[in-house]
DNA sequence: GAAGACCTGCTA
DNA sequence: TAGCAGGTCTTC
């Protein structure tokens, strides 16, 4: 669920939480995987007595800085998520693993279905740049290359970071791109547009909080527990039927690059 | 590329 | 109860 704007709300959070500058005294690791490949144990001596300095954030990953060649990084995934609390609070059913931290705080890591993983590596691999500030110039040579579907390139986060399959779908619809597009054949204006609709929706989206969809307890939330106010700007991503906001013609859904895709046959053509 | 794996919780 | 989900990995 957490796409840029979503982990870049977290960090924000987690920054004017007052985590910098405090020590990890302690980790509870719940679920093994969360941090494989290390084992528990390793992880644990390898972090404990480190210091946080700075959460930082590469595309989707979240990057706690610590003083150390190794920084603590954090993948969401799909039901990722952080929550503070004080000191001597239980863990919670979801909770897969608990730092504590120097001052009496502790810092949860909650993920219902256990996708999410932390790492401990200088710095992710295999990330382009990030998309919330990359340039038009770079967004072409990266993105638009290629026989694969335009929506396949905005979701690899190899070429651009940070994109996931709500932001990929509201940024075609706003620059107008059918998802299946192939991303080498788009001429310069239009891969110009798709750039700025990019950085436009997640903009959007980090502006609003994030996005959050359905109603469950799997659902995005930032770190207080509140959902994302994003989901009013949401214009055709789980909208399916419903008609456009453009020109009234119904949204239609498909599946491209295996995942789930909604846009409007009159305002996004095939050609 | 496409399909399956990893997982649980929610909705129909 | 079946089907579906915002994300990656691995393996054809």
């Amino acid at each position: 669920m957490p796409e840029l704007p979503e982990v870049e709300t977290i960090r924000r959070q987690l920054s004017s939480a007052g985590v910098a500058g405090r020590r990890i005294e302690q980790v509870r690791v719940r679920w093994e995987r969360t941090v494989a490949p290390l084992s528990s144990e390793t992880f644990c001596s390898r972090v404990c007595g480190r210091t946080l300095l700075a959460v930082d954030r590469v595309g989707k990953w979240l990057v706690f800085r610590l003083d150390g060649p190794e920084n603590l990084l954090v993948h969401l995934r799909m039901t990722g998520g952080f929550y503070l609390a004080p000191g001597g609070t239980p863990e919670g059913a979801h909770d897969r693993a608990v730092f504590h931290l120097s001052g009496g705080l502790q810092l949860h890591f909650r993920d219902p279905r256990k996708f999410g993983r932390l790492r401990l590596a200088p710095a992710p691999e295999g990330v382009g740049p990030d998309a919330l500030c990359v340039s038009a110039c770079v967004f072409r040579q990266r993105v638009c290359q290629g026989r694969r579907s335009i929506k396949a390139a905005l979701l690899d986060q190899s070429r651009i970071a940070g994109i996931g399959n709500i932001y990929a779908d509201e940024a075609l619809f706003e620059a107008g791109i059918h998802p299946l597009h192939p991303a080498g054949s788009m001429d310069l204006d239009v891969s110009a547009a798709l750039c700025r609709a990019v950085r436009k929706v997640l903009r959007a989206g980090v502006r609003n909080g994030g996005t959050s969809l359905g109603s469950g307890r799997s659902n995005y939330t930032d770190l207080n527990g509140k959902s994302g106010g994003h989901r009013e700007q949401v214009k055709v991503y789980g909208r399916a039927g419903e008609p456009c906001v453009a020109c009234g013609y119904p949204l239609q859904k498909t599946t491209v690059a295996q995942r789930t895709t909604v846009f409007c046959p009159h305002c996004q053509p095939q050609e």
